[in-house]
DNA sequence: GTAATAAAAGACTCTTTTATCTTAAATTAA
DNA sequence: TTAATTTAAGATAAAAGAGTCTTTTATTAC
């Protein structure tokens, strides 16, 4: 519905890995671990992200995944792009057939300007200031009111 | 990301439906024909609005569904909320554990009040506003800007 | 009552997403 | 150079969403 699992998962790893400083490599089995997240699944998520220049990473001992540039520079909107791509800040709300600038449909403006506000605050937001909650609601806990 | 494409399907037959007058059945066959919907799968979503009384339905020759009330008084927001249910309207945005009211993530708060406008223009967006676009753009095209 | 019509219900298939398991390749340490 | 470590890559499986097909049940028309 909003961003995919996998998405969510390469937000919270990214938020743990600012905890570090930038470069300093971490091993996926430690951030797996610590957010309990699977192992291998976690594994292809952030090859998107180094692939996307948002990480780098080294194998061997001493190896793992490491911020590429200063986490305060790092964005929610770099991290779903590179993940999920830019349909949600582009598609139809109500998925119709044909919408668009053409011919939009009778919510594609109102939808627009919400959007616009929810594009606004991911490239506003950093991975910094997910750290902390990411941090403390790293378990299976779902969410409640 | 948006809505299901199920939740579409729903959408797009009620805005078909709001041609005809209140409680005239209109079989499911001519919906899935005129929108190009498979017949048995959109026959399941409908099921699931004549459940929720958005609906009503007839078995047998000069039967189909109808509309169970004014076409005027069906909003965007019942069919959500009747298909995909209320996620839209309480999930977290970033799938984040642990997000809620009590110990909210940094973009609940923003997200809240843009979702706030979604869920204002779903409930205030009726489905003859629909009609013309859904008629109009009823073939397989895809988005386009 | 019989035949035709049309929704309801259930079983089944296909695709995408999510998750697991195994092997390969690269790096470090000794 | 050997062993240990750790990402990369590939194959496979489970779950959910989307779509198809068949049978059943209800309704109408004759």
């Amino acid at each position: 519905m909003f961003v995919s699992k996998s998405c969510s998962y390469g937000i919270r790893s990214v938020a743990y890995l600012s905890g570090y400083p930038q470069g300093k490599y971490v091993p996926i089995r430690d951030i797996s671990n610590d957010l309990n997240i699977s192992y291998h699944f976690l594994t292809k998520i952030l090859q998107m992200l180094t692939a996307n220049n948002v990480l780098i990473s080294s194998r061997g001992a001493g190896g793992g995944v490491a911020l590429a540039r200063e986490a305060s520079s790092i964005t929610l909107y770099d991290l779903i792009i590179a993940i999920d791509g830019d349909e949600l800040f582009t598609g139809c709300l109500l998925r119709l057939p044909g919408c668009g600038t053409k011919t939009p449909c009778p919510v594609h403006q109102e939808w627009d300007v919400a959007r616009g506000k929810v594009n606004h605050f991911c490239c506003h937001t950093s991975v910094t200031e997910l750290h902390q909650h990411v941090l403390l609601l790293s378990d299976n806990t779902l969410s409640a009111p």
